[in-house]
DNA sequence: TAGTTAAATGAAAACGTTTTACATGTTAAT
DNA sequence: ATTAACATGTAAAACGTTTTCATTTAACTA
């Protein structure tokens, strides 16, 4: 069963291959007759035209690809799903790249578009995968693009997020309400900017409330359960103990909690433990767990949205974009213990 | 900065296109001089090939697309990490079929194959989105395909899972072993082989305890967290009210966890739940869940494996193959009360 | 050296569409 | 009846590769 061609369909109905064709992309300029004519011939013969001849005439792929450290993180697997409906309505397939993390892996990824099987690139982490030269205009030398969830260094690139500095520091803000001034930070990996940027706020919440900066209480995790665990391990060795812990992810405030549990300590009255993301599971630990709401649909709808109206050949606007977040206070947080 | 192509660069290097070609895909068959020559100008004009051109003439696109329900549950999103990852290192790119349920959704992704803009499919729902002619060879009109995790009603499609009414059954044996009599079971939607599977599970190990079948006990819910809470509230209601719940999701069975504890039972003192699937944050639950462990990355890997087998041309043995499934048991099972 | 074989290269067709430029047929206006 | 204007349709080029087949070049053999 060799697959049929849009000729042998012309053939079949006693036209042209151009008429054929315009029944697909532009009925509106055939003729009824004709246009019956040949739909009947299509699906009769059951041909499936084929994408890949097209796309070469047009040099539009019909994909995008959206480039993320780990679909399995809750957070990414939320924008995600916001961003394929979207695409998918608009008639776009979404190529996912799953990174882990690796420099590598974005290039690979980004690659894809240079190499004509993707039409723009969704990118959710924060350098550009692209070799570009310095000496010429950033933006011109980028294919249709939005960075997402993160922030890469440059003004010319459309941005997409939430206002880490200002939602860590309206969490830290909270813990001081609370009472609290041994407030530990469990941050991601320094290389992730939004990480760098949350850290900004924690101290700049510190600062506000003139609570001393103490580096001791800082510590690097992994964005995942386990270095959650471990940095707990680390808080609860140090002579002043923390009262409250602020994580930069939900899976990582998980983590110190079940760790500070384990250890005997109660969450709230003994620790505060803090998170953001707000990922489903964060109600449903016990305590349910204090953290910063992102909007996740909202963020993965506006970069595809974004990106669409570029691939439509719309300007955008370069820079960032701020989606507001929220505080989402639940148990997990309390007054400071006496 | 109009995209130069393999002629230009024939044409830089002063040799033909085929030469440039096969620089790339058949280097062992140019001489050590042109191979550098080509090389060169390649490296200096930043030329990137364009795959569009290549899938034309070659008919492989280089996609696989992956049908998946909803990427935002833990278990397709550890299956879809590990497709990704050996389909990236096989030289695949993976296309992202979020269904949401919804057959129209199957039939749209498994239309990227008729297209030519897939080469295989990952198929994770339990029905062929092909139209088929029922009195021809199946397999013969199917397209490179593996069905993963659930159940094709066809002996002549390849397919990997858990043989679910074991690990059902085990689940509830665990149950009856505890001295439960009066064991609910929330199920998945019954569109859906794996849960009609499981529920098959459950009733063969009460037949086989010689507990009667209660078909009260058992109430359909959606997979999810809400719709644990919605059925469990209905199980409460319930004249003579179960003593322990076997939930086909994790999600449900934390919902349901959830919803007792709220009204003041205590898992598993007053009543044991128990899930199926092990995501991640069954065991960070309080209590932490008893629940059937489901391989995803073996899973995932065998079936890109599968797939990738059937792409290189290779015969792949249809029917069914099944991974080994492990009880995990936690805090949320305990003795029947007395 | 001439003859033979093997290795390296090139010319051109093919993959399946879209689209431009043009041709034909039809209608309306004079 | 003649022409202009328009509606439909067509032929053919183009998109960027790969690959077959023929040809040239290089490398041996006798």
């Amino acid at each position: 069963m060799a697959a049929l061609g849009i000729k042998d369909i012309a053939a079949l109905a006693n036209v042209s291959p151009a008429t054929v064709s315009r029944v697909f992309s532009a009925p509106e300029m055939v003729s009824k007759k004709t246009l019956e004519k040949v739909q009947k011939v299509i699906d009769e013969s059951g041909y499936r035209p084929n994408r890949i001849g097209a796309s070469l005439r047009t040099r539009k792929s019909g994909n995008i690809v959206a480039i993320i450290p780990d679909i399995t993180n809750p957070v990414n697997a939320g924008i995600i799903r916001a961003i394929e409906q979207k695409a998918h309505t608009a008639g776009y397939s979404v190529l996912l790249g799953d990174t882990q993390g690796l420099h590598e892996r974005e290039q690979h990824y980004a690659d894809l578009v240079t190499h004509g099987q993707a039409d723009g690139v969704l990118l959710f982490c924060s350098s550009i995968p692209f070799k570009t030269d310095p000496t010429l205009n950033l933006a011109q030398q980028l294919p249709p693009m939005v960075n997402g969830n993160e922030k890469i260094d440059s003004d010319e690139v459309v941005q997409v997020a939430v206002d880490n500095v200002a939602a860590a520091k309206r969490a830290v803000k909270h813990l001081i309400d609370l009472g609290h001034k041994y407030i530990a930070a469990v941050t991601g990996p320094d290389d992730i900017a939004s990480s760098n940027e949350r850290l900004e706020g924690y101290r700049s919440a510190l600062e506000d409330a003139n609570i001393p900066l103490d580096s001791g209480l800082c510590i690097q995790g992994e964005y995942d359960v386990e270095s959650g665990m471990k940095c707990a391990g680390q808080l609860l060795l140090l002579r002043q103990r923390p009262t409250a812990i602020f994580c930069f992810s939900d899976d990582m405030a998980i983590g110190v909690m079940k760790f500070v549990q384990k250890q005997g300590f109660s969450v709230p009255e003994d620790i505060s433990v803090m998170g953001f993301d707000d990922i489903n599971y964060a109600q449903l630990v016990s305590p349910a767990l204090t953290t910063v709401h992102q909007p996740l649909e909202e963020i993965g709808g506006l970069c595809i949205e974004l990106l669409l109206k570029q691939l439509k050949g719309e300007y955008v606007e370069p820079g960032r974009r701020f989606l507001p977040f929220e505080l989402k206070v639940r148990g997990s947080t309390g007054p400071a213990p006496t």
